[in-house]
DNA sequence: GTGATTGCAAATCTTTTGCACTAAA
DNA sequence: TTTAGTGCAAAAGATTTGCAATCAC
């Protein structure tokens, strides 16, 4: 389970892709791992942070989300066009898509199964399935 | 089959919508819709037309493939954060995107299988399923 | 004619970058 | 110290928009 993770569990992964513990990403790990799984955009956490009386960049959280991602501390989310998720759960899972809200909910990994898939184009390997169900709000 | 779409479908379909076959609405058709299906990018597109001896500008590249989109005789594929793809397979089927160079393959429809899906949030219905095969070129 | 469509340039939005300043080790 | 990290403002890309000119009906 995700949930659960230890706040010094965030230390050591850092430390181990050698990324400095800073205040900043300290603070917005804090946001992003204390409190369940979280899907979060670049401007929300920000925004968040600021709330929270966290000074930090825009430009600081975009280069904390990627590193984090690099890091397997978090999985970017492709659903939006216009805007990129960064998933807190990065168990192998798939997500329902709101599109008129934006909002983006888990589906367990053990809740959907994919058949076995067909040979990927030559020369490729599989890196990873996404499975995103797109769900309107009926009126 | 869609790589067999006669021409004068496009336009019965334009006329359904109420979009009025202009120059540059045929033009961009016809490159759309000529010769397989295809995936591409307003840029990509542009481009193509103005290679053609079509002059036709950026903004109206974006506005007819919206159109062409709500219309039902394009599909957008969202598989990378900076860009949006428009598919001119509107059956029902999937896609392998390789990362490195951003190409997109389809996958037929019945060569994946997804299983029962889990119920849509509360108050939402399914609009479409996607399923997102992200491969890597492997050295 | 007249209302839809187009082109252009400017605007917008998200994300990235360059660089001087600051902080961790 | 020494090197990584940060903030800011500017830049970059993709996409959208406002509006006058143009075209389909």
């Amino acid at each position: 389970m995700n949930a659960v993770r230890p706040f010094s569990h965030v230390l050591d992964q850092l430390r181990a892709v050698g990324l400095r513990p800073t205040r900043q990403r300290l603070a917005l790990a804090k946001l992003l791992f204390e409190g369940g799984n979280r899907h979060i955009t670049a401007e929300v956490l920000h925004a968040e942070a600021l709330r929270a009386n966290i000074r930090v960049s825009l430009a600081t959280v975009y280069n904390t989300l990627h590193q984090f991602t690099t890091a397997g501390l978090l999985r970017e989310i492709i659903v939006d066009a216009s805007r990129s998720y960064f998933d807190t759960n990065t168990s192998e899972h798939h997500h329902f898509f709101v599109e008129e809200t934006g909002r983006l909910d888990d589906i367990p990994g053990d809740q959907i199964i994919v058949s076995e898939l067909p040979e990927a184009p030559e020369g490729t390997s599989v890196k990873r399935v996404d499975v995103i169900v797109r769900v309107t709000e009926s009126p």
